[in-house]
This record gives structure tokens, sequence and C-alpha cells, in this order.
DNA sequence: CTACAATAGTTGCAGGTACAATTATATTAT
DNA sequence: ATAATATAATTGTACCTGCAACTATTGTAG
């Protein structure tokens, strides 16, 4: 007889599971092979995340990097407080009188040198374990997903 | 002349840019969908994972919970604790004198049931959001990746 | 000029997260 | 039986996260 799963059908089977849960539990998991390398360097892979825009985009207004790194402002005014704490970046003053500017320091941009080498050895460790291909496919899989998110997140009035 | 594109390479780029982060992204704003929705509820969306878990695992020691949710035991411990102050689960002797066992409560059962027509709600957003078959596609990739980190992350001794 | 609205940043609150160390109990080797 | 080891849960510490409320400044309508 005909095997039936080889007739590969155009109707997608509704997605059984919770999203949100789901993605979270990859989070942990991932961001463990991160921050075990990463922590040889004295630093989470969040703070690595924000340092590195820092360094990449810097001087910008707190505003803006919250906005380009999806992080609502509260969050951004502490986790900033933690690299302004070890040295690694300073608040300047903005073009406004409400708003700042963040730099990167000397020292956080060596710090920011010194974890790249380990990220890469984490983002390598994460490409053998899952599959370089498979990598590949989530990350367009996410910012497929992030731009339709933004879609309809946006006021469309 | 020939369309290149239609012959699909073997060779599929490296991926670009930091997994952990790209995830961590995406994370956030999913959870605001459906933290929106449970806030209705009274709940955020970890909590209303846990307390489901409960409910379809029920009664079971913590170890074996944080075990199947992929969290670290001391943050179940926590998160448990949110839960049991509410009145919603509660944490009975076990076989053991050093382990327990957690159970949901009547009004766990309930809360459970009125929150679970928020969390539909927001997987139907978010279904409807990114399309349905993006979203089958990642829980598809999702759980691809989850069994291929868990197998290297196996102690194989 | 003044009331009102928009923008930028922070703080209060509540909770999520994990690693290291600790406490208590149970199992196993000698 | 006792020492060494393994298992289960918790606590200490530090950090991540967002919503609501607040302060301060800037822009705008009257």
């Amino acid at each position: 007889m005909k095997n039936r799963t080889t007739k590969k059908p155009e109707h997608v089977v509704m997605p059984q599971g919770c999203t949100n849960f789901k993605l979270r539990t990859l989070l942990r998991r991932v961001a463990r092979v991160y921050d075990a390398e990463l922590s040889q360097a004295g630093l989470k892979g969040t703070q690595y995340s924000l340092l590195s825009n820092i360094v990449a985009h810097g001087p910008v207004r707190p505003h803006d990097l919250a906005q380009r790194m999806g992080l609502d402002a509260s969050t951004l005014t502490r986790n900033l407080r933690v690299l302004t704490g070890a040295g690694w970046a300073v608040q300047g003053a903005g073009a406004d009188e409400r708003s700042r500017l963040v730099e990167i320091t000397e020292a956080g941009r060596a710090k920011q040198a010194e974890a790249k080498r380990h990220w890469k050895k984490a983002q390598v460790a994460l490409n053998a374990m899952m599959g370089i291909d498979q990598v590949a496919r989530l990350h367009a899989m996410i910012d497929d997903s992030m731009a339709k998110l933004n879609l309809q997140g946006a006021t469309g009035s």
C-alpha cells in the first residue's frame, strides 16, 4: 500500500502548545550556552548584547537604544546601571535637557572586545549542536516573525 | 537566461548575529501579547504555564516539575511560591522525607480554566499576526532545536 | 503668556532567572 | 555501623523584565 506521509499536505497543522512557553524554554536553554562562556569574561549574555549595541551605535540616547533593542525604557535604565557601575559606559548630557547620551568608555571597549571572543565560541558551539543550517533557518524565522509582529503592533492611525 | 535562485544551494549562509539576543528579543515581544491578555485573569504567562503544568501532571515532585519545564530547581521554588501564596497550589508531603508533592487546589483549577480562555485568545491573536503556518513552523523548529540541544547537553559518560 | 499635550527618563512594585552554597535526607561502599 | 556519595529542596546574591506612576522638560494651541 502507498505511504500516506509521503504526500505532504498543503494544509499545515494547527500549532499545538503555547508559543510563549516554547520560546521561553528554548531561550533559557540557549542562554545557558552563552552565559557559561561569557561568564569567563565576567558578563551575562544580556550585558554583552547591551555593551555591543553601545559600541556599535553609540553615542546614543537611552530612548533610541531601548527602541533598537526592543526593551522597555525602564528596563534599559536598570541594565545600563550595571554597565556604568562597572565603568564600561557613561551617561553624558544630551542635546536636550531631558535626554542623555550613552557612551562607551575605553574600559568598556576593551571588555567588549574580550567578551566577543567568548561570544564567538558560544555561537560556534551552538552552531555545532544545532547544525549550522538549523541556526540560519531559526534566525531567518525570528527576523520574519519580528517583522510581522512589529507591523501589527504599530498604531496604524 | 535561467534563474539562479531556483537552483537552491546546498551550502547555506553562515548565521549572522547572535542567536541569544534574537531569541530574547522575540520572546519579549511575544510575551507581551500573552501577558496583556492573561493579565485580565490576574496572571503572567509564566504563571499560567506553571499552573497548567501542575494541572496536567500533578501531583508532582518539584524536582520533576522543574525538569519537565526546563527550569532550574531554585527558580521553581520561587515561582511556586507565587502560586501557593495565591492559594492555587499546595505542597504536600512526598514519598520521601526530603521531597514534596505539588498539588493543584480547587481555586487553582478554576483559575487555570479561567486563564485558559485568555491564553487561547492570545494564541489566536499571535497566529493571526504571524500567520498560522509560520507559527507551526516556528514550533517545529523550536522542538527540533530543543531536542538537539538536550542531546548535546546530556553527559554521555 | 498659559493650559494642555507630548517626550524622556526614573522609581515603585512584582515577579522571573540561574549559579553557588547550604541543609536535610537517603543510598552505597567499606 | 560509619564514612562517603547522591538526591531534593531552599537560600543568598545578582541580575533581567515590564507596567503604572511620577518628575522634568519641551512643544503646541488658545
